[in-house]
DNA sequence: TGAAATGTTGGGGCG
DNA sequence: ACGCCCCAACATTTC
């Protein structure tokens, strides 16, 4: 029997079009797939807590479906290259396999590690599973990366076709004896008391067969509608995969695949097919920026905006954070965000314009705060998502578009739904006065249950003074 | 993937 | 029937 292969599995957590998996399985070598848990690697950028409960559930359904093919999944923990290192000691490895990943500290480990094992004459070999183009292939005509995203995805598209995705194993071989591992249990991934996740099962299901079924939901359902209904946040008008794409239980091929398929069936579908895959393309994007920009987790793409006058008002973070801003569209998203570990994309829009702009709170504070609590956190995306909302990223959003959370919430929550859904002691509000409580008539407020100050904050800041002292503060960086 | 201020226009009420 | 005015609706520009 020829020596083992390691599949080491990092945001690639599924079976279908799995490469290195793939790779792994056609070797005709048993196969030792393992996931290694190693915090330190990432420094700053450790997993937040959302992402970890996702992680656990994630990790328990892809064990139990490589134990049906045959090999089990191996659980090990502390850092990857000591842990490959005697993991390959145990069990006598010739190969390991495994999928890129893009994070800044992510790429330097695999870059060391897989010079490491090749310098031992190990077969190590890297395949792309997360992207549908690599971040370095794609160049305007000068040869340079893309810093606006129009221009980025007409070229990207141009660049080639999309291969297609590859099927999952039909069956790997086992490694001659049992690999030993930890338990998931132990890994204390799931929250203690307060258990802050218990809702997160009610919306997600984590693991590939979660993945695929969002993906037969949406092309199923909201895709028809895609192009308005993924802006109103009263609707299931979005795909929700973003965190099965981050934990690579669903892989952008096949979702591109799946979506062509969807639209070539009928005209109808085009328009929004397109428009959904520009968001795929969003996603590619933010990786392109990470890429040319390995500091934009940390540090500013435009850097006049290095010494920006951003204000340090903890209590006002913690309001934000704790949805208590007294402003209800931003509340709702804040709350839903804590209750579900995901919020509307519109949404994030414009609770993340509300605490830059209004609040001129530093866009990295939001950012930490995102990464902490969503189970899509993904560094690129996170990253670019926040710049571009800051005005300081690539293509960013111009320094005076300023959100206002109340004209937002009665054009894309016009009944008030969402609202009432995440905020319930405004519940009672009748639809034209729910976005905008401090206008309300004290007669409605009283008929609705609402006394402002103590069932429901006065709002945090005058929406009129906040956006009028960011339109001096950004535009004073022009000058 | 904006909002607000300012400018323009055209329908209809009304003397 | 005509002209004046109001203003909603839309367009443009400014931040």
């Amino acid at each position: 029997m020829s020596a083992p292969a390691i599949v080491w599995l990092r945001q690639d957590l599924r079976l279908q079009d799995n490469p290195a998996l793939a790779e792994a399985a056609a070797s005709g070598r048993p196969v030792i797939p393992v996931y290694i848990l190693d915090d330190a690697a990432a420094g700053a950028w450790a997993m937040g807590g959302a992402s970890r409960w996702w992680l656990h559930h994630s990790l328990s359904a892809l064990s139990a479906a490589l134990a049906d093919l045959g090999a089990p999944l191996v659980l090990r923990r502390g850092d990857a290259g000591e842990t490959l290192d005697r993991l390959i000691a145990e069990t006598g490895a010739g190969a390991v396999y495994w999928n890129r990943r893009y994070e800044p500290l992510a790429v330097a480990q695999d870059t060391a590690i897989k010079a490491q094992l090749a310098g031992r004459g190990l077969d190590a070999r890297s395949f792309n599973a997360a992207l549908l183009f690599e971040p370095w292939t794609v160049r305007t005509q000068a040869g340079e990366p893309f810093k606006v995203f129009t221009p980025f995805w007409r070229a990207a598209q141009a660049s080639g076709p999309i291969a297609a995705p590859l099927p999952a194993p039909r069956a790997l071989a086992a490694p001659a004896a049992p690999v030993a591992g930890e338990a998931l249990e132990d890994w204390g991934l799931l929250p203690g008391r307060p258990d802050w996740a218990r809702s997160f099962g009610e919306m997600w299901q984590p693991g590939e067969a979660g993945a695929l079924r969002k993906l037969t939901a949406f092309l199923d359902g909201a895709i028809i509608a895609y192009a308005s209904d993924r802006d109103r946040p009263d609707t299931d008008g979005t795909s929700m995969l973003s965190p099965h794409l981050h934990f690579g239980e669903i892989g952008p091929r096949q979702v591109w695949q799946a979506v062509r398929f969807a639209a070539g069936r009928t005209g109808a579908l085009e328009a929004p097919a397109a428009k959904f895959l520009a968001e795929i393309g969003w996603r590619e994007f933010s990786y392109h920026l990470l890429h040319q920009a390995p500091h934009l987790p940390e540090t500013a793409f435009r850097p006049e905006f290095a010494h920006f006058p951003w204000a340090d008002d903890r209590t006002a973070l913690s309001r934000w954070q704790a949805g208590q801003t007294g402003v209800p569209i931003v509340d709702a998203g804040m709350r839903q965000l804590w209750t579900y570990g995901w919020m509307h994309n519109r949404v994030r829009m414009v609770a993340a314009s509300f605490l830059v702009k209004h609040l001129l709170i530093p866009w990295q504070d939001g950012e930490a705060w995102f990464w902490d609590t969503l189970v899509d956190a993904d560094l690129a995306s996170n990253a670019a998502s926040w710049q571009w909302v800051a005005g300081c990223g690539a293509d960013a959003a111009p320094y005076f578009r300023v959100f206002n959370p109340v004209l937002q919430g009665e054009k894309f929550d016009p009944n008030g739904d969402y609202v009432r859904a995440h905020v319930p002691e405004l519940a009672g509000l009748p639809a034209p006065w729910i976005h905008k409580p401090w206008e309300t008539p004290e007669a409605v407020l009283a008929g609705a249950g609402v006394a402002l100050g103590r069932t429901y904050p006065h709002p945090i800041i005058n929406l009129q003074a906040g956006r009028a002292r960011a339109l001096a503060a950004f535009s004073a960086l022009r000058a």
